[in-house]
DNA sequence: CATGAATGAGCCTTCATTCAT
DNA sequence: AATGAATGAAGGCTCATTCAT
């Protein structure tokens, strides 16, 4: 195999690609850059490129779905241990962790921009927007399901989601959080 | 001039191009939208647009403009007579009926993934979250302003942002208003 | 009329555009120059210039025809009263004067190139090189004409062509012509 | 490899593409021939020939170099076995067998045209004229060079230039340059 | 005379994709 | 698994030209 450029995962030429192509998208947006471009960048051709991966879409596909928090959500949501504010802790520290850098959160907001023309991330956010933040709420705030418990973790989202899109200069990420949980749990 | 289709302003012909792009960049995206087919949906040659214009880039930039909350939000910090509340009330209602729409919702998040290519979306996006943001904090909160009052006023926004992006099909954006401004003022 | 720019006569808007135009064309190329820029640089708009002279060709064939050195070997040709010697002094240095410039020099280059574009320049070229030429030889070296006779002439006319597409520096104008008449005359 | 039209050296599609563009662009003008134009040609798709050279104006360039006749004064001055006659000989008769198409004279002038557009160009032209111009006259009469002797050089290379550009019906080129070299030599 | 609005033809270029090796 | 060669579709843009006023 031919010496991969800016790999961490050196030797799985496929992941190689994957690691490069969310680098170079972050930089200039799924449609904008070519395949050339992420050829050139991960030291390889571009027909090998679709080799691995059939075409650009499927390639932005796979992309896409990594960079959605979802891994995270339901990595939190499976440690049963955790309370109320234990939960969403998991969640916002590793979401704020996940797109502290401008780049990821960059990506992060080209991918939801996507769902109009990728069914597959569509339904990846109803599942996110709709499941998950049922399943939250229950964890946070108890049995039976209202509005506005389910409002209250909608804010929670947005919250981190508008953090990540642009930190605030003079509050770190924890202090945030730490404000944003205790106007949630009140 | 021609008769042009699809437009409420029908007797500009540059309003009414910016009114037909806005919808077709809404539907396939500032990337994927080509000229030729924002000039069928107005009836008009693709010249045309570029005679107005300039570039398409030009056009993406004016569209881009209209789509950010900047005139909502300095329309209500004009009105000196809003107690805090009101403000916040002003700011969410309008917010919330621009974007009530799934297209300009589309639109904004687009706008907002332009930032790294367009300087000026920048700057505007950096007077809205930092300018504007502790502006409405000092008029919600009052002197002297500290961290923790900015943080919730970005918190409401990105609140709105993430309501707008994906309603809560239970829960009419009224009365998530009147919830999130609950929780702000607490 | 409006104040047109960079125009000697100013109040001949034909004359303004062809003298613009002529500037031009020398700078950026007859194809390459577009009407919309002599437009601009004249201070006019585009309409008018097609409305004088009916296509960007037959501008151009004006101003290509004002360029080739017709005019200055006819006038020298009409004064009867030079010698032999007289009469190459005065093409020479009529020639040496009005390609004097770069941007004439470039344009006459220019303007030769056309004569496989535009017939009447492949006319006027065939009348220099050929009635012309045999009329000087016959001035200067008398009946009967033969053909070297016939070479010298176009050595004298080649070498001020390419004196003026590229003077060289140690050597100014009168003194190349001052050679170049030696050499000719033997 | 696809069956290329109109090529001598069939076997190797990139100065196939050279070929074919030389020939194009000697008939239409650069400008004014368009890349399909040659793409037709020469039996390839515009985009393969986009591929091998960039862009249409490093085609340009590349055909541009090899039209200039650098190659010749070079080769000639490589003989160091020449005398003074002998040296202009060479140059001469080569520089007018280049040259006897009109294609190729064509091409030349607008070769030299190009010297306001491309540098490179410019600097070809320059090291034509100026450096290798005083070799020739050093060899040709000797040191020590003077003003003179280069202006003979250069009114040696004018007159090579004007009757390629328009040879002389009763004169055949070994005619006129014998006379030309007689004249140069006296 | 003079202009702005509007158009259409054409061109360079980008880029994903295919194919032979 | 990997690549270079080759293609075609599509898009943005330039620019001469036309038309109504």
């Amino acid at each position: 195999m031919k010496t991969l450029r800016g790999c961490t995962s050196a030797n799985d030429t496929r992941k190689c690609i994957v690691e490069v192509a969310t680098r170079v998208f972050a930089l200039h947006g799924f449609q904008r850059a070519p395949l050339s471009l992420i050829a050139f960048e991960a030291g390889v051709s571009k027909s090998l490129i679709l080799w691995y991966f059939g075409s650009k879409d499927s390639l932005v596909l796979e992309v896409a779905k990594h960079v959605l928090p979802l891994d995270i959500v339901s990595g939190c949501l499976g440690q049963e241990d955790l309370g109320a504010q234990g939960l969403l802790e998991c969640i916002g520290s590793r979401y704020l962790r996940k797109y502290s850098s401008s780049l990821m959160a960059s990506l992060l907001l080209q991918t939801i921009s996507l769902e109009n023309t990728y069914t597959e991330i569509r339904m990846l956010l109803d599942k996110l927007c709709t499941g998950y933040v049922r399943e939250i709420a229950r964890r946070v705030f108890g049995e039976p399901l209202n509005k506005e418990k389910v409002a209250k973790i909608r804010i929670f989202m947005g919250s981190l989601l508008c953090y990540s899109l642009r930190p605030i200069e003079s509050i770190d990420a924890s202090k945030y959080l730490e404000s944003l949980i205790k106007l949630i749990m009140h």
